[in-house]
DNA sequence: TGACACCTCATACGATCGTTTCATACGATC
DNA sequence: GATCGTATGAAACGATCGTATGAGGTGTCA
């Protein structure tokens, strides 16, 4: 019976450098091809290793997935939470917005524009939004929650006004766009784009802050149509073409 | 050799029904586990018919898979096309942004209300976004492409002072909410709710309306940072924090 | 030098994959 | 009623899947 590590790296030292490389591979593939669409034979060849190198090292394809999953799931929640924490300090303690999110959108964003590859780790996430592999909401626990419940706080801090709810509809719009805006920049060739010219990154997230920050504004100013209970008949809504 | 008829129903009226039951059950399927993680064999089984029937009727799983997109592509661009020149047409000639959107939202959340089946259809669009396996730009082509442009002009036609640029920029933050919309559901049981209340799409719709109506009028009255040429360098970007 | 972890290797297992084959049954046509 | 295009059935094809096995190579420590 292999010894694999289970959970804890034995002596953090001594890592092997095998394990790394089947990881980083193993990312790659999951992240372009999907989990189904990768094969444990695909992963070893890229990572030049053997077909046993798997099961020793992980214990099978799903294990490896999930320590695929888990090695990103911590660095990006960190490095977004002190995103907007560190907007929020250098703001003051008043929280400046638009900030904060340029700053979080940075964050997000800033993979893509380095290399090709660099988009991995968010299509990696993606897809497991799209169809979760992981037990339960671990991904949602781990990342997704505490991420958007900052977010949230800076929603709140600038707009007191709004309500917990409404600042979590705000945060989901943002969220979209962000999501949606690697994506986009694929289909950029025909469809955004004129001649030649390419939507930069930065252009990107400046466009998702300054409209986001615009949507918050108007919903401050002008609360929603039914505050306080959900509505279960839409039968009689008054289609708010009134305005 | 079998005659699947390729392309064309050979007489329409006698389209065989188990045909029809691949289609149902492959919708269904592949909406739910994905292309690779759905086998033949589910499909057969799911659509209670024969092993052979796949290849028989499409000549593959790959042409059944292209079959199931191609039959939902057409009606989801003309329900979306129709939501939009409906709405323009209402509100006369000038275009009533608000009501032109909010017709889109609707039309695009709509199936997500109904039963628990109604949001296959745009899992696998989204599938189809996150990997792509037709043909090239097919699926851009055929939806993406015509659905953006009437939305990008019904904003143009409310907010001339866009810049073609922008305006796109603009459908993009639009769909972009309206995607994440789909899955920010399924998370809202721990994320976006209290004790127990749900949101409604209807609750949804109008938010993401309302918020995307402010985002343009703030890009209507105040202009990007750098208008017309793209920004290679974000060396010396100002950062706008001068707001 | 022998013993013992640790790791990698080639190889093979059983299961499942997409696809094919051939036999058969139905229904219309002459 | 014989014939033929159409549709479905059971069974099997070779390929590939994830995983398991045991031998062998490398290092360290007694």
């Amino acid at each position: 019976m292999p010894p694999h590590p289970d959970q804890e790296p034995v002596s953090d030292g001594g890592m092997s450098d095998t394990r790394e490389r089947l990881l980083d591979a193993a990312e790659d593939l999951f992240a372009r091809k999907g989990y189904a669409g990768t094969s444990v034979r695909d992963i070893v060849a890229a990572a030049d290793c053997n077909l046993a190198a798997v099961n020793y090292h992980f214990g099978g394809k799903h294990k490896l997935y999930e320590e695929v999953l888990r090695r990103r799931l911590g660095v990006m929640r960190e490095q977004r939470l002190a995103a907007v924490a560190n907007a929020a300090r250098a703001a003051g303690g008043g929280g400046d917005l638009e900030a904060t999110l340029r700053a979080y959108a940075e964050t997000f964003l800033a993979p893509l524009q380095t290399n090709p590859e660099g988009q991995h780790p968010l299509r990696l996430m993606l897809r497991e939004i799209v169809d979760p592999l992981l037990p339960q909401d671990f991904f949602h626990r781990e990342l997704i929650l505490p991420v958007n419940r900052a977010l949230a706080a800076a929603i709140t801090r600038a707009a007191p006004e709004l309500s917990e709810r409404e600042a979590r509809l705000c945060v989901q719009s943002f969220v979209g766009q962000l999501l949606h805006a690697m994506h986009a920049r694929r289909f950029a060739v025909t469809d955004l784009e004129g001649p030649g010219e390419a939507l930069s990154i930065v252009e990107i997230a400046d466009h998702i802050v300054r409209f986001t920050v615009a949507g918050v504004a108007r919903l401050r100013h002008e609360p929603g149509p039914r505050r306080g209970r959900s509505r279960p008949a839409p039968a009689d809504r008054p289609h708010r073409r009134d305005r």
